[in-house]
DNA sequence: CTTGACAACGCAAACGTTTACGTATATAAT
DNA sequence: ATTATATACGTAAACGTTTGCGTTGTCAAG
């Protein structure tokens, strides 16, 4: 049985209180007695009821994160440095983490208001926001505290870390369009998801900017996986005259899956067709040939989104609540005439 | 302010002890207040306060998994997967998750500590064990319940769910050894972790089996990163006569490594070396070429040892308490000679 | 009319903390 | 001597539940 403060109490023939005192470094208790409580607590391996503490002190040092789910399972690459991020920042500050993941295909708000109403966390992380995003509402709407991954069409003010989509397409197109190409195909994810319409738009902005059409038969929509951007790549590749001559994705799985269907149909990528990702996942330079990418720092948003919340939990004001960061272009032989 | 049991009650002038009876469906309330105080707390938007009813329960209705962490940044793609059988396992349960990241580096055994003494969790998963493994013995100790992914060399008894990484790679160098192959190369993992001794143990059986000598030169020890598997290829395939035509890995990561340095080095994978990584990520069959490799289900593996520790705690006893799955050999272009 | 059974409910303790407040003792100031 | 102040501690309420037990009221059997 674990030792509690009254079987120290007991032991010593004082207070509960101030053996809690005690403990926790707190006035009002002699330098002798505390020496005396912090030795039998020491001998009998004390370690406080962490749910008694949290139900006495109103908190639970704990933040909650929900992972979504696309496709039946998921092995984005992301989440495994995302949740670093997170876990790593959580720790220094001394809060655990809950998780949750939410199954595909089922609804995710009960998910949150089981860690809201049940008072099982005292602050959120929603990543991957969505146009219209319930979950962000309700948060709101319960003046939960959270910080989120992403924007939202809705026009509400939260606290968010977000990286630049719009111009990181821009500077993808820019790129491609200097090394030649006039057929740019793109596709793109959901466009439910918030960062998917940034995305579009920085492709639009740069098609725009260099006089070039924007045709309906280059842009397509995918799913997140690799499966999605293969089979989005075969169907460009089978347009003949028409087929594009570079084509940019909205993250680096889909790209990879351009990649394999570019092979598959001869085409050597990097020669006969460019390719380029976004989020330069730690695999996009180890495929092959290298996949140029947008970069996204995303162990440092992961700690970035929790420092944030942190902060708030702290009851700080955010000296700035918004952030929104610059993406980075890292060119690669995926889009390198040079091959 | 969240409504509590006692505000209903008092809205409804009954105690608050008949409200819970209510709200849980006990017997000794009738149905007339049942039906009141159902009304009560549909219209006031009761939910239980979740710290509370684990204090009083005993249980937090929670399970750990502390996700250990090798090199500076983790992008092991391996765990997504894992988190998601256990995730989805448990939420089926209805039972939380709470992950913790150690940093790297650091020890691990605290955050065991504070889990288990705080009585933070019902149970703990203990995910890539070592052949010794403190926190497994400290677990033992405390008679605190958990289920394992991998065994130990220690003489110890508890419950695990593993994949026979002998006869996978014992598979793998068969299949290596048919197709002609006789210098195979092998890069384990670290030695401390447990999987690296069977797969070690299963090279070695293979050769053995096989007639083939085993040569020191060819087994080199790597970290599990891609970049590791990459050093590790660079050094045997500079190693002139006595470089290998074959390399198997103890994991896909590192193969990947590997593939890259062979393409540097002007090797044709497939042709020139042929290539085989173990574990099956979803990575291994969109790289350049398919990677051949030892199938393990991550994701199934995530969900048993997950259900394994529900029912632990649920008092059951298990009816298989130690599960030793039996790897499946995926063959792709990487080691086939007609590329 | 008494007795017993049973249903419906309230009381209060318990889970293990934290903390506001009260009290006793000792020391210092008047 | 009295009063004030500080120190060291104990008491008890509180956090929001759950649950064993006691109490009241109703009704049927004796």
């Amino acid at each position: 049985m674990p030792v509690t403060l009254q079987d120290i109490a007991q032991e010593l023939n004082v207070s509960i209180a101030t053996v809690s005192r005690a403990l926790r470094g707190m006035p009002g208790v002699a330098e002798s007695t505390r020496k005396l409580v912090l030795k039998a607590a020491q001998e009998r391996g004390y370690y406080p009821n962490l749910t008694a503490q949290q139900l006495q002190r109103q908190r639970t040092n704990t933040i909650g994160f929900i992972i979504p789910t696309f496709g039946p399972r998921f092995s984005d690459p992301f989440f495994s440095e995302l949740l670093a991020g997170i876990g790593n920042a959580a720790a220094e500050a001394e809060f655990d983490l809950l998780v949750s993941t939410v199954a595909p295909g089922k609804d995710e708000l009960p998910g949150y208001q089981h860690l809201v109403a049940g008072r099982r966390v005292d602050g959120l992380l929603v990543v991957r926001t969505r146009r219209q995003d319930q979950r962000i509402a309700y948060l709101l709407a319960e003046e939960f505290p959270f910080v989120a991954f992403g924007r939202t069409d809705q026009e509400l003010n939260f606290p968010y870390v977000d990286v630049d989509g719009e111009q990181g397409l821009f500077q993808v197109m820019t790129h491609l369009i200097e090394q030649g190409h006039q057929r740019i195909a793109f596709i793109n994810a959901p466009e439910e998801l918030m960062f998917a319409q940034y995305r579009l738009a920085g492709y639009r902005q740069a098609l725009a900017a260099h006089g070039l059409p924007y045709d309906d038969d280059l842009v397509r929509l995918g799913g997140l996986a690799e499966t999605d951007g293969y089979q989005a790549g075969w169907e460009l590749f089978c347009l003949g005259e028409q087929m594009p001559t570079a084509v940019c994705t909205s993250n680096d799985l889909m790209a990879l899956g351009v990649m394999r269907a570019a092979r598959e149909c001869g085409l050597q990528v990097g020669g006969d067709i460019a390719i380029a990702g976004f989020d330069d996942i730690p695999l996009a330079q180890m495929a092959h040939p290298p996949l140029t990418s947008v970069h996204q720092p995303i162990y440092q948003i992961g700690r970035l989104i929790c420092e944030k919340l942190l902060c708030l939990l702290r009851g700080e004001e955010l000296t700035e609540p918004q952030t929104l960061l610059l993406p980075e272009l890292v060119v690669r032989e995926s889009t390198d005439y040079r091959v």
